[in-house]
DNA sequence: CTCTGTTTCCGAAAACTTTCGAAAACTGGT
DNA sequence: ACCAGTTTTCGAAAGTTTTCGGAAACAGAG
């Protein structure tokens, strides 16, 4: 087998004249006046050569078409490899992400490699000595002593679903929070109603602020005023939106729909629903964000904004491969669009 | 440098004696009674190695802390790497799971790659070569071509959750099947519920069989007789929930509680009763499997059996490292504690 | 200028990997 | 049983990488 897997590589290229050896390292060696262990530094690109030696030998290994045996191998040794972090449990959202990552990745033949935020001054200097070529965070925070390591380390970044305003240093690729905010309203408004209120997550998330944006001016473009007491942050949890339904319910003008930051608050707020007795989508409306497993598998299922999660993972990895590789990105920060997908959570008046 | 970074593996584990020198691929070789080259092909998980030799040949590398050269350029690159394959979706019960390895993994100082299960006749010599040492594999099926070429490779397997029935041939590990399926039927009973259906996960899946068993028998203990129309068999799926529900609510004695093989299809049946009317759990009573993020966050939140899932994630990187090692286990197959979770989806009668 | 580290660069030797041919073990035939 | 072709397994030799020590260049202190 190994035989035939060599064989293609033969054929590559100019090809050396019949019955000539292949180019050798001691052949380079003894043109350039070196030891064959120097010329094999210069291959591997050690660090113990000195400068004008190494240009020189370099000069010859392209001259002869030095071809290392490392290159010979088959592919499968070679397949790069990308790192995926992401903080806390594996959510619903961030799974789905993932799952995204891995299809992209087996297709390409990339191998991917997970893992929690490391901590200690050296870890990205230790990613990179571990092989990997980028690297993709999930929904992580990032600090400037974070993108530093980085930096410093070579190793490109791509972050997914930012939670940060997108920055000009850090590449990432997210949905369409906006539009996707505004759609839901839209839907809401279409039903009839009238008093619909944002629960939603951390006040300082962009994609939380930009869905947050997208439902005002869903609402002001109808002309339907929004009290401040309508829009509610938190947490992205179930725990926020039992809690903040409670109280949007317990105001004296309640409202008759909520959109839901992500599909676990919405949860939230249809458990609270059923216990005070509240049919959804009878007496309350519910939209949702993301189009987790968790919004087709609700009862009722929940109307929720889609974000093409898998295909935002898979932009992730080809982004990060690309940076990898010492592209150039036209674009630091990539949007995906979102698409309103109507179950049975939500109801005329 | 290279001198001062070397210092910390010699004080690793038990020490080679002061002065004797590392060992080398040729005392293995003379060992095993091999030529040096094909104990390195052995290191490199090259294919031209016979199964038998391969083996004798890793046992004798273990016994004497064999390092490859690879490995000692940096103490990073030296963490040793484990793969983890899933099948289909990463759905909660996977990502849980999938958690609690990357949760141990981090602790352990272990690096975790993930991939969906790979084809092509090289498969397993490429994790080897690509630094993998042990495989995990999420409820996957495993064929016993699978089983050759993983065997072929030297790498050791852990399955998690086995859809088949364990196997001597394969270190798996699962949670208590059968004790949680008497729990649930137990907790159902104790209600007042004599008429209890089963509604499960595919018919062969041995996970699936124990929690039958684990009802039938919790239902002979207390003398109350199973019609043979109150067993079903589908996918863990919510289709299967809500199709199945509808099919049991239309006996002409339909049952009063329903125990369904996981939460996903609890999910389903919870459906099916809302679109029919019925209260969950004042009309009907539902018991879940497995206590994901679904369970938590249903509305009514479920009573579920619950698995381990982190802890069982955890189990199975450790096993997988000792495999790594060389250790020989005593069990081939580890069964960790399910726990009645009692929330919202059941009531008396 | 001399002495004493310190760093950079190189190569010999040792360690390791790959190639490739040959023997052994299978394949199907007759 | 025997034979010709094929595949598997292995090791010798060739090729390559790593280790480690030493020479030369460099840098400061006396």
């Amino acid at each position: 087998m190994a035989t035939v897997d060599r064989s293609p590589t033969e054929g590559s290229g100019k090809s050396v004249p019949a019955g000539a050896r292949r180019t050798t390292l001691a052949a380079v060696a003894h043109l350039a006046g070196v030891s064959i262990a120097t010329v094999s530094k210069v291959v591997n690109g050690r660090s113990d050569v000195a400068p004008e030696t190494r240009s020189r030998v370099q000069e010859l290994l392209r001259r002869h078409d030095y071809v290392a045996p490392v290159d010979r191998r088959t592919e499968a040794a070679a397949r790069p490899t990308v790192e995926v972090q992401f903080a806390g449990d594996l959510k619903p959202y961030v799974a789905e992400a993932l799952g995204g990552i891995v299809d992209a990745a087996t297709e390409l033949g990339v191998s991917v490699a997970i893992s929690q935020p490391a901590r200690g001054p050296r870890w990205a200097r230790d990613l990179v000595s571990m092989g990997r070529r980028a690297l993709i965070a999930v929904t992580s925070v990032y600090t400037p002593a974070y993108l530093d390591a980085l930096m410093q380390a070579g190793l490109p970044l791509v972050v997914l679903d930012p939670l940060h305003l997108p920055h000009s240093e850090v590449n990432s690729v997210g949905p369409t929070n906006f539009a996707g905010g505004f759609a839901a309203t839209q839907h809401l408004l279409g039903l009839g109603h009238r008093r619909i209120a944002y629960l939603g997550g951390p006040a300082i998330a962009a994609a939380n602020q930009a869905r947050v944006h997208g439902y005002r001016a869903a609402m002001e473009a109808r002309g339907t005023p929004v009290p401040d007491a309508y829009i509610r942050s938190g947490e992205f949890t179930f725990q926020t939106g039992v809690l903040g339904a409670a109280v949007l319910l317990d105001l004296p003008s309640p409202p008759t729909a909520v959109f839901a930051g992500n599909d676990e608050i919405a949860l939230g707020v249809v458990e609270t629903a059923r216990t005070r007795g509240l049919r959804v989508p009878q007496d309350l409306s519910v939209v949702g964000f993301d189009d987790t497993l968790l919004a087709r598998v609700a009862s009722p299922p929940l109307t929720t904004v889609r974000q093409p999660l898998r295909e935002m993972g898979g932009v992730a990895l080809r982004t990060a491969l690309r940076l990898a590789d010492g592209e150039k990105l036209e674009s630091h920060h990539v949007e995906l669009a979102t698409e309103l997908v109507v179950r049975a959570s939500t109801a005329p008046v």
